[in-house]
RNA sequence: CGGGGUGUAGCGCAGCCCGGUAGCGCGCCUGCUUUGGGAGCAGGAUGUCAGGAGUUCGAAUCCCCUCACCCCGACCA
């Protein structure tokens, strides 16, 4: 057991600082926001700042334990670099000015500027182009695990998208992208150990790979309904297929396009303009209609089509060539210029735009679209004969139900809350700050790189939102504050029940436990709740009932009862071997 | 940043429409009682009513400005 948790002073529940609250502040939504804040975990500074009160850290610091010791287990080197970090090197990259106002950018008093770090590949990147100088060196990889701060457009739920958070980062480098893709698989299988051991359902799913750039990725989601992104994944048997929706692939439908059987007419739509509307409108299902987007492009104006029932997926259009990045609809004026009417009543037909079109819709016919000129629809539309063919392109977020692109089965939807992320970066940061190698062959070569971070802050958050009741917390044993809480009823009244208290508690301990003894002199109502409140996975009840009888009570926080339940009785003098035997010490 | 909302005691809220100088519950303090599921009784403390500027004899309340926070969207561990 790490050495800060064996703190014998601040076991004593008197001794340490325990503050819950029945009722939650109004501003959380989240359950597991309203719990940290009801179990006195943290406390709000500011939006997206948060301390970490005493029982609070003790979760945190045990989430890094276990992120420590497989970081280390998988060959990872611990440093730690600055929070603070010199505009220059950011330069280097040509981030300062991409990463944008998500960075704190703070100036010294010799007004040169500076930012609070919101990841750190910049950094490692500098120490390691100028310590390692040989393939010999080669590969490495560093991590550490520290605050960061991104000024979020929007803070919320807590610690669950802070501003500033902890987070572990680890950066590796090679020199060939073999090395590269062993490490990665190396830091895939770390990250199955450590959501495992933490005791969360998870999902690695193949991811896209955003501001941090590279070509390959893969984050792993906490599964919770409560999750911000969602997830695609194949339940077959055989299938191991798993994608964030950002990333999912809709495959092209294997029916080919039917022959047109109806005439291309102009209809009447007054005031229609969302697709249901249309659909409902015109008597049609929502599958017949196209829906015509038009976004800024890099030289004017692209449309992108997709089916009525369907979304766009705005990361697969930034991809497209000519769509400007980052994805933005054009404005209504915009709109009016390139197609003559009002966003709800624009087709692909007689559009001279660029037009790009789903997979799904290529396969279309006699299809529902704007007309161009507000108030009217086209029906029986055709490609080839009304139009023409447009560039084919996978376009919209996947379904449920929608085949699986392995070809195994058809994919299902998740929600998800990230809490790593690995990436296999390239070379495009040693190639921009010049951290090059020389190779067996004397040669100077840019090394290849990978990161791979996990938001321990929000795994905290994460496990709460996957395991709570309505009495509270209820935490994973590798992340408890404590293992173990002693209620001692009348431990200031009675005797016989501090000395019994005391005695297991002394015990308990000296096993390896890591207890605490609620020794406050509280009704025992406040005890029970504040125990189930704060999550503390088992309990040991010492009062004089039990003591006339030789016994303690056992209750694991797992099945909490409320008055009425029945707990374990447990004779005091086995006390010892019966919790080595239910805690698997 | 766009849209919506809220700021009154440590926390949860009422009072605002209809202006008259602030209240309830929890928590906190004191005393007594109580002690196996967030105790009871009695007494008590605590407010620049978010801030600023106005209207008014008088503003928590009406008007204007600013700020903070929360919720919905784009960004991410």
């Amino acid at each position: 057991m790490p050495e800060f948790l064996l703190n014998p002073f601040i076991m004593r529940a008197s001794q340490f600082f325990i503050s819950t609250t029945k009722e939650a502040p109004s501003e959380a939504e989240l359950i597991s926001h309203k719990l940290m804040l009801r179990a006195g975990l943290i406390k709000r500074l500011g939006s997206g700042l948060y301390t970490w009160m005493p029982l609070g850290l003790r979760v945190l610091r045990r989430v890094e334990a276990v992120v420590r010791e497989e970081m280390n287990r998988a060959g990872a080197i611990e440093l730690l670099m600055p929070a603070v970090q010199p505009a220059e090197l950011w330069e280097e990259t040509g981030r300062w000015a991409q990463f944008g106002p998500q960075m704190l950018k703070i100036k010294d008093r010799h007004q040169r500027d500076f930012c609070f770090g919101p990841t750190h590949e910049e950094v490692i990147t500098d120490v390691v182009r100028r310590e390692v100088k040989s393939y010999r060196q080669l590969p490495l990889n560093f991590y550490q695990i520290q605050t960061k701060f991104r000024d979020e457009i929007r803070p919320r739920f807590g610690v669950m998208r802070a501003r500033e958070f902890m987070m572990k980062d680890a950066y590796s480098f090679h020199p060939n992208k073999d090395s590269l893709a062993t490490t990665y698989q190396t830091m895939y299988d770390a990250y199955t150990r450590i959501f495992t051991r933490l005791g969360l359902t998870f999902r690695a799913v193949a991811a896209d790979t955003g501001a941090i750039g590279g070509s390959g990725s893969h984050e792993f989601h906490v599964l919770a309904d409560s999750g911000e992104d969602l997830l695609a994944y194949c339940p077959a048997a055989d299938s191991n297929y798993a994608a964030n929706i950002e990333l999912a692939e809709a495959v092209a439908p294997a029916t080919p396009r039917a022959a047109p059987a109806q005439t291309m007419q102009t209809i009447a739509t007054p005031g229609v303009k969302r697709i249901e509307e249309i659909a409902t409108f015109l008597k049609v299902a929502p599958d017949q209609t196209v829906k015509t987007l038009i976004v800024e492009g890099t030289d004017g104006p692209v449309a992108l089509l997709v089916r009525g029932d369907h979304v766009l997926n705005e990361i697969k259009a930034e991809k497209i060539m000519g769509v400007k990045s980052p994805f933005a609809l054009a404005n209504e004026t915009a709109v009016r210029a390139a197609a003559g009417c009002a966003p709800g009543s624009v087709g692909p037909v007689g559009l001279k735009l660029p037009v790009f079109a789903d997979r799904a819709v290529a396969v279309m016919s006699d299809f529902v679209c704007g007309a161009n000129s507000d108030g009217q629809h086209f029906t029986g539309v055709n490609f080839g004969r009304d139009l023409p063919e447009p560039v084919v392109v996978d376009l919209r977020n996947v379904v449920a139900g929608d085949p699986s692109p392995d070809g195994k089965g058809t994919l299902t939807l998740c929600r998800g809350i990230e809490v790593g992320h690995v990436f296999q970066l390239g070379s495009k940061y040693s190639q921009a700050m010049e951290a090059t190698y020389l190779d067996e062959a004397g040669k100077s070569q840019p090394m290849e790189m990978g990161c791979y971070g996990i938001g321990v802050s929000r795994i905290v958050a994460s496990a709460i939102e996957q395991h709570h009741d309505d009495k509270g917390i209820i935490w994973p044993m590798a992340m408890a504050p404590f293992m173990l809480v002693i209620v001692a009823i009348g431990y200031g009244k009675s005797e016989m029940v501090k000395t019994a208290a005391d005695q297991l508690y002394a015990e308990l301990t000296a096993a390896g436990f890591d207890v605490l003894l609620d020794d406050r002199d509280e009704r025992p109502g406040v005890m029970f709740a504040n125990a189930e409140l704060i999550g503390i996975p088992h309990r040991i009840t010492v009062g004089e009932r039990g003591l006339k009888d030789g016994v303690i009570e056992y209750q694991p926080r797992r099945a909490a009862p409320d008055a009425s339940g029945e707990a374990q009785k447990v004779p005091l003098a086995e006390a010892g071997s019966f919790l080595s035997g239910m805690l698997g010490l």
